[in-house]
DNA sequence: TTGTAAGCGTTATCAC
DNA sequence: GTGATAACGCTTACAA
């Protein structure tokens, strides 16, 4: 798009040949300092920029990178693709960033057309099929968030440990039943939350976790998922991820039931959207924007001939929880002593 | 990244020439079903795909596209961001988005990086000056989004409609002084809504429009305001965006001033946040995708030699007031009489 | 340290 | 409707 100045022309005005240009704006220290500054003079008086086609076509490479998100307007996917563009651009990588609208079909498409013309991609929680995944591995460079898969590098946060820390949290608090809504079916995440789950249940003895379904990851999810929620009969529950939480929130207040005094709610990531809301949101925060810049470090250590086939990477998670919409259950009893089923029909007899 | 196969390896397997190869490949129909299905079977079977490269240097066009917006992680940009990579893809672009972090430097450097590997740019919301803007017009094609400059394509929405049409609202409910929350001095959308409140008052007789100032268009940016509004001596605030009204909404709530009994709220654009905190915010919404295919749209048309130098575009806004943080004024009066000074201390004074 | 020359994979031009 | 051939702008042996 830039002017139609070519390394000849440079090479011209500076009354050298064109691969001494060449060699000058590779950054090769291969070309005399004297006759670099007079190369260098001569493309800033021309305004030459590269052509990156022609230079593509001989390298092989693109310096670009791909990235695709579910959704763009999901904070938490916005906070990646913010640290992948970032870092990604720091290292002299432009980013294509495409959105799959949470859909497998335009997910595989995009993946299929943003790989030729990348180095490499990032794919930040899939949803297509291991199968799927797998098979576009084999021919591309690429890097995973949120996804394991053999062979593939990939960056992922510690699902069980999120879990376990908002259980504990709540359990420490006195609930005994807590209520899960889950993400996407299709979502890697969600199902390490619920193994993470399980895992948490074998060291809160008395914990009881009801699953009520599985949801889209966003606002409007957690409001289908607020009156399960509210007829499980546990008085918290932990959302698939903030953005749920604040949908459940939302639908709890309309339907009078006040939280956190009757049912607390526990959220997963502390998107930026966690503190926009009064009182904010208690959650478990995963640190979103190094998961963006830990991707592009692991693919340009897949890219270059040096470091290769680095170990899975999982994120460490920060304690971040929020005393909120998250208090004590009221029938609250210490950590020490031993369940009793007594207790919650006597304190709801109990006037004031 | 992909195979090595080359229109050459396709040629081979079809029986023909790498220029029918070609052709059967750019969508011509300058050549024989037939051939065009032998060739389509072989290209399919070696796992072809074209390399963009070796086509972008002799065709001079890349079909892609770059994105230039202040910050990914502000809904607001999100969302345009969405609408330019959804409309871009189904015309066949991919998209480069670059975040320039509300950094003016960053923007120029971003812009001449990604220029010279586009066939067109769109900057959403530039920081930069008139003169910096200006100069990059003149050698690249692109589109601004919330910025008009002479013979350059531009989408914005109609600030002066928006602001005419919030604080209309908060006059018919009795307010008479309002605090403005402005956004960066370097904004242009800014400085029209300061323009349309003048305007506005105009047509709104008695009503004082107060500037506390200009803030960054987040989440704390409307902190920061938030103690400035509360000691205008206005009963109301507007606020440059929704984030910018979210912390004010918060910072009231945490200094005990209610909303809206107290001092009223209200936001622009509706972004998806907004509708996250309970209670709603009131706000002026804005076609925020729309807005992005929009720039699409408008680029294609620049690129496209048939249709050209489309006038500037200025997108309607919704009537989208919620009447959640914003109510009558406790001395509200009918539109019809005029004002009443006695009234304010009258009410204040009433018990209950 | 610099110049010469070849060639990357594709499309455009021009024959046939 | 199809095939040769040249050319896009650059980088990289290889030679000097």
């Amino acid at each position: 798009m830039a002017g139609a100045v070519t390394v000849r022309d440079v090479a011209r005005l500076a009354s050298v040949s064109a691969s001494t240009v060449s060699r000058a704006l590779s950054a090769s220290n291969l070309v005399a300092p004297h006759t670099r500054d007079r190369i260098l003079a001569a493309a800033a008086q021309l305004g030459y920029s590269v052509n990156t086609s022609a230079r593509g076509l001989i390298t092989g490479r693109t310096s670009n990178f791909g990235l695709v998100v579910p959704d763009l307007e999901n904070p938490y996917f916005a906070s990646v693709t913010k640290g992948v563009q970032g870092r990604a651009l720091s290292e002299g990588y432009a980013v294509f960033v495409a959105d799959s609208d949470e859909d497998v079909r335009a997910e595989i498409e995009l993946v299929r057309k943003l790989a030729s013309q990348v180095d490499g991609l990032i794919l930040c929680s899939p949803r297509m099929s291991d199968e799927d995944l797998g098979q576009i591995a084999r021919d591309t460079t690429m890097v995973l968030i949120n996804r394991r898969l053999p062979q593939v590098d990939s960056i992922t946060v510690d699902d069980t440990e999120i879990v376990r820390q908002a259980l504990g949290h709540l359990y420490a608090l006195g609930h005994r039943t807590v209520s899960y809504a889950g993400g996407p079916a299709t979502s890697w995440s969600d199902s390490q939350r619920r193994n993470g789950i399980r895992l948490a249940l074998t060291d809160l003895p008395g914990l009881e976790v009801v699953s009520i379904g599985s949801f889209p990851p966003v606002f409007d999810g957690g409001l289908s998922a607020a009156d399960l929620a509210a007829a499980s009969g546990a008085t918290a529950v932990l959302a698939y991820n903030d953005l749920m939480a604040l949908g459940i929130l939302s639908r709890l207040q309309a339907r009078g039931i006040r939280v956190p005094e009757q049912m607390s709610v526990v959220g997963i990531d502390d998107v930026s959207a966690a503190t926009l809301v009064s009182p904010a949101l208690t959650t478990v925060r995963a640190p979103l924007r190094k998961v963006g810049t830990a991707a592009v470090d692991a693919l340009i250590d897949r890219i270059l001939p040096e470091r290769r086939d680095l170990p899975p990477e999982a994120l460490p998670i920060h304690l971040m929880i929020r005393d909120s919409t998250s208090v004590p259950h009221r029938s609250a009893v210490p950590l020490t002593s031993r369940e009793d089923a007594g207790l919650n029909e006597r304190s709801s007899n109990a006037k004031q």
